[in-house]
DNA sequence: CATGAATGAGTCTTCATTCAT
DNA sequence: GATGAATGAAGACTCATTCAT
């Protein structure tokens, strides 16, 4: 906690913020406290950013542009042929990068959810994964040389509804899980993977 | 709007807190707002509810009971035999009902999604559903004669993250679909379901 | 200070920020001391008005609409012979109500010459009472068979500068005159109006 | 714009703190944007003088310093015969002024007519003018062998409410006069002449 | 001289809740 | 049941001023 160095200063304000308006909501939060728990002075937070607003949408910005780095990283990584191992090892790679941002996830659901927020963060990140998901099954098949018959919305729908969002509420819920039923986040992920094995994953590979 | 009218007035109350709710979020919703959107003075709201917290409990205790007789209906209605027609009439009372709840599930989901609120109910709902689902797998099985070997765990774990969160966040992101990819709501249904039986409920039909 | 009786509330409110508005400016009067001093709590305060400018609008309509009662009544009151008694019973109806006013005229003063406010209250009140002494000048000429030939904008620049404005700035520095050159109000009220007299009203006096 | 002259830096803080104090009122005014609008860090202005309110003293010492100098050079340049040319010369030097300074004066009057301010500027302001006014009468007076029987008293209230305020209010309200009567600076001023002459004027020269 | 960062003490405004009728 | 008036406790945001470099 290094005084004096903006950038520090400036990341732990940003910290601070995410985990208060996880833990108990945007509206909810206090600037007072992320002041206070971050160990600021309130009237710096205000030198940063223009409003409570403004931090969100920092975070939201962060989030999404965290995603398309991972997206980035990912293609990289995977090889092109789809089977099995390749599909354990995105799969780890998305529940990594989901576990890591939950807290903010959380936040980006809640207010995503409000009628009154134009162009939600979900949806932007949501069409961002599924659309490079949807390619990537694509040049996977044309690699296969099969073809890719399917209607480009319908894989859309399967990919957001049944592929990101099972993702997305494991990481809004998995903490819960662990309380209500009494299971550690590894074994929930084991079961977690499994599940998502037998439904989403056995509808891309080849039977 | 019949005044004088308790019962109906309360239900006013209740109906357009629920609205605001959804719309702006509980923590921004303003009960001078409610008490002016719903026509009533705004101590007469704090002459049937203790607080507007008590509003939001009402709101969720009467979804939780509308789910539950939801579920009872729904196994009455479908017949033992899982095949696709029967699953198809499965996904149909779900989605509707899921679909009329809307509003109070955002809100739900919204709340739910809090590290401090002590038990969502989210969780709740969720617990309910997924356990009459697994016991009308677990009958169905029987019925056939078949054993029904899997771990249950594991089975909660699939019908939380794969069936029922899916249909929830259908519900939660609809409306911003249908806006964002210019699709009807009817269309984006129908994808939704084919999705669905190619995803999770591939996983229960016998192959 | 009868709580519960809203009209003097509101009354209690409006006074107590007149007053303060004056002693120490619109911008530095804090809506915390108007509620202490007026002996109410802050948030019914808001409950009457917007905000803090809307109490400064609401003092300023009053103004206005006091100024057009006063030269109703002062048109009535008055012969149309303009003789040195006539201007001398205008002259203690103009005092008496500027006197009675000089707190808000005061603000309206500070505040009109601010470049920021579009049209301010004392060009507004200015042009409503100039206006009102041009067209009784026009009806006293007229009744005596007179002709009327000045330029009209010549008159209206004559009322405002030499006429009205010497009239503001007594109630504005009365009380400074009083304890800087030690004289008592009804001293310096009475010189006041030999100045006036010999100045601006012996313009309009026949020769 | 010249960095790192001083004294043109302070001289630019000061001209920027006097337009903005204008415009907006010095309570509203802020130090922020006097170093944005001067192009200078806000530290700077710290380091040049103590705090905001020494701005302003400063802004209200140059303002006397000019007045006095302004006053001995009238003398100086007119003549002792008071004749209607030499009256016109003052007016003209007066106006100029007075114009001059309007930014300046506008936060006079605002800042004096605070009933906290103990001793405003313009009482003191006023007091020199009108006491050098009073006095180059009463020389011309001594010149032409006419005695001096008025009371000093009622001539000080003459010069300060009669002749002094409305060339104030003139600076304060020429601008607004032009957009709300659409004239223009040069005929209003003639019409003001003509007003001042007819009424204030007037009453000085011999008849 | 000059600057970016930091701070304390406000200051307006909001809002759930209650009171008196 | 119903209402207008009243309140306490906060909460976002501001701003003159200072510090460290």
């Amino acid at each position: 906690m290094n005084k004096r160095d903006p950038v520090e200063t400036k990341a732990r304000i940003l910290s601070t913020a995410e985990r208060l308006f996880s833990e108990v909501g945007f509206d909810k939060a206090r600037v007072d406290d992320i002041a206070k728990e971050a160990g600021v002075n309130k009237a710096l937070i205000y030198y940063y950013f223009e409003s409570k607003d403004e931090i969100l949408e920092t975070l939201f910005s962060s989030l999404v542009e965290d995603a398309k780095r991972m997206l980035v990283e990912s293609v990289e990584k995977t090889s092109d042929v789809l089977n099995e191992d390749n599909y354990k090892a995105l799969f780890d790679v998305y529940i990594r990068f989901i576990m890591e941002k939950r807290k903010i996830l959380k936040v980006a659901i809640a207010e995503s959810v409000k009628e009154s927020s134009s162009i939600s963060v979900v949806m932007e990140l949501g069409n961002l994964i599924i659309n490079a998901e949807v390619e990537s099954i694509r040049k996977a098949c044309e690699l296969k040389g099969l073809d890719y018959p399917e209607d480009k919305k319908e894989m859309l729908v399967m990919e957001f509804f049944t592929g990101l969002m099972p993702f997305i509420c494991f990481a809004l819920f998995e903490d819960q899980w662990e309380s209500y039923y009494h299971i550690s986040e590894k074994e929930l992920c084991e079961y977690f993977y499994k599940a998502f094995r037998k439904t989403h994953l056995a509808a891309h590979l080849p039977k």
